[in-house]
RNA sequence: GUGGGGGUAGCUCAGCCGGCAGAGCACCGGGUUGUGGCCCCGGAGGCCGCGGGUUCGAAUCCCGUCCCUCACCCCA
């Protein structure tokens, strides 16, 4: 015991850039999850689980070596023998890696697969942006086609649409292997001509990858980007159709989106589409959910060429932008018990209500009529049950209604029916 | 990795021209020998982030340090 004293506080603090979902929150979450599992199921797609770690390697060839990811931002550690491994940045990667292991496309394609789950990043912390933090997302595999694109798009914007969240899709073409190379060495080479008027985070970016110069925000750098080559000019024909085509799919549909020529997204994997969900009154870190086409990251880890596309949509940001999931209805029943012999009766009425399926709990404590009842009120239960001398000695339970105030006597034998009853009104319960 | 703001009760914060550590909300109890929310009364709850310095005296001034937060880069 003294020697305990003598310890040094522990630090108890959740690491930085993670967090604890407590109560409120993670309830409201879990109905998000669901909702979004829910659609994805509709369309078809169903989960795929992969581990929360990969060998680094999965990550380096399949993002990219020189995306900022790869370069500082993943948690990688040594096993003890000395291999390699890395906490997922982003579940794609792995998705794919999976894709190759088990020889999905024998099982037929389109492979459609949707997955929910945590992802690392090692970032400065700040706000919609930590170092754990959840994604929601779908790959659909093995389709060339701009149906597959427009699908899994429209998925993603009847997602935000049943949250009531404002999401301004934003969609461009980075180009294929047949196009992009063309259209960086131009690039590469106008921004060499102007590299006076760059910041020196871009002077070194035209070197290792040009195309995320556009991406730069330093006002220093606007004017050479408003006027650098757009890679819209530069696509071959086959990405423009393809472009064309995907927006004439979304145009039938009724998904509203803006073109955005500057949009170029952090991973290497992606040809053709990219697209973002953004919130404009979210602030910096506005991009709620994003995602595109992948037309050669099976090949990269070893499997046949397969073109796929997907997204993946940040839980904690969606949060942020206040989804609509329902209201908190009250539901469920509290067992009241006034005096020592009624406990007694209140823990074995509680536990036919429980075995019955109907939500309910008790006082633990020993307190008084007045604070059970408080209690039964802040748990947001619909019902109370209250159980005393009156009560036991007539064989009856007194039921009340903390919504509506009303209350009433049953019949012991009829209690359990009364209260499933009372509560089928209530909608759900807790 | 770079810059700004901030660490005082469970939460949000006041106190900062040094002089007894406060408010609101939340929590617990009472007002109602067995009845929630509203109201009234009471209670509990603090290494004033940590370490050092100045001073008779430091939450307050100085130095260091850790942490949180917002923003940049980048990203969901």
């Amino acid at each position: 015991m003294r020697e305990e004293e003598k310890r040094p506080r522990i630090e108890a603090r959740a690491p930085k850039g993670t967090m604890d979902i407590l109560p409120p929150e993670s309830a409201k979450r879990r109905k998000l999850v669901e909702k979004a599992t829910s659609l994805f199921n509709a369309y078809g797609y169903r989960e795929i689980e992969t581990p929360a770690f990969e060998h680094t390697e999965v990550f380096a060839r399949g993002i990219g070596e020189g995306t900022d990811i790869v370069q500082k931002e993943m948690f990688t550690f040594l096993d003890k023998g000395g291999r390699s491994l890395t906490l997922r940045p982003e579940a794609t990667a792995g998705v794919a890696r999976a894709f190759v292991q088990h020889r999905l496309d024998t099982r037929g394609l389109p492979a459609k697969f949707y997955y929910q789950g945590p992802m690392f990043r090692h970032e400065r912390p700040q706000a919609g942006r930590l170092r754990q933090f959840s994604q929601l997302g779908v790959e659909l595999m093995g389709s060339p086609l701009p149906v597959a694109d427009g699908e899994v798009i429209a998925l993603c914007a009847a997602f935000f649409a049943s949250l009531g969240v404002k999401a301004e899709l934003v969609i461009n073409s980075v180009g294929d292997q047949e196009c992009r190379p063309a259209y960086v060495e131009t690039l590469r080479a106008y921004l060499e001509e102007n590299r006076e008027g760059l910041c020196e985070d871009c002077r070194r970016r035209m070197v290792d990858n040009p195309l995320r110069v556009l991406d730069c925000k330093v006002d220093k750098c606007s004017s050479v980007i408003e006027r650098a080559p757009e890679i819209r000019d530069h696509l071959c024909s086959g990405c423009v159709e393809h472009q064309a085509m995907l927006e004439r799919l979304l145009a039938a549909a009724g998904v509203s989106f803006r073109r955005d020529g500057r949009l170029v997204r952090g991973l290497d994997y992606y040809t053709r589409t990219v697209f973002e969900f953004q919130d404009p009154e979210l602030g910096a870190k506005n991009a709620l959910a994003a995602g595109g086409r992948y037309d050669h990251l099976v090949e990269e880890l070893g499997g046949k060429p397969t073109p796929s596309v997907g997204f993946s949509i940040g839980l904690e940001r969606v949060m942020l932008a206040g989804p609509d999931v329902g209201d908190d209805r009250r539901g469920g029943i509290y067992v009241i018990a006034i005096g020592e012999a009624a406990r007694m009766k209140a823990f074995t009425l509680a536990q036919g209500l429980r075995g019955a399926g109907v939500c309910a709990d008790l006082d633990h404590l020993g307190r008084s009529p007045k604070a059970q009842m408080r209690e039964a009120d802040r748990e947001g239960f619909r019902l109370v049950a209250i159980l005393g001398e009156e009560e036991l000695a007539g064989g009856f339970v007194t039921l009340r209604d903390l919504e509506g105030g009303w209350q009433e006597r049953l019949e012991e034998s009829r209690f359990l029916e009364a209260v499933e009853e009372r509560l089928r009104y209530a909608s759900g319960g807790a």
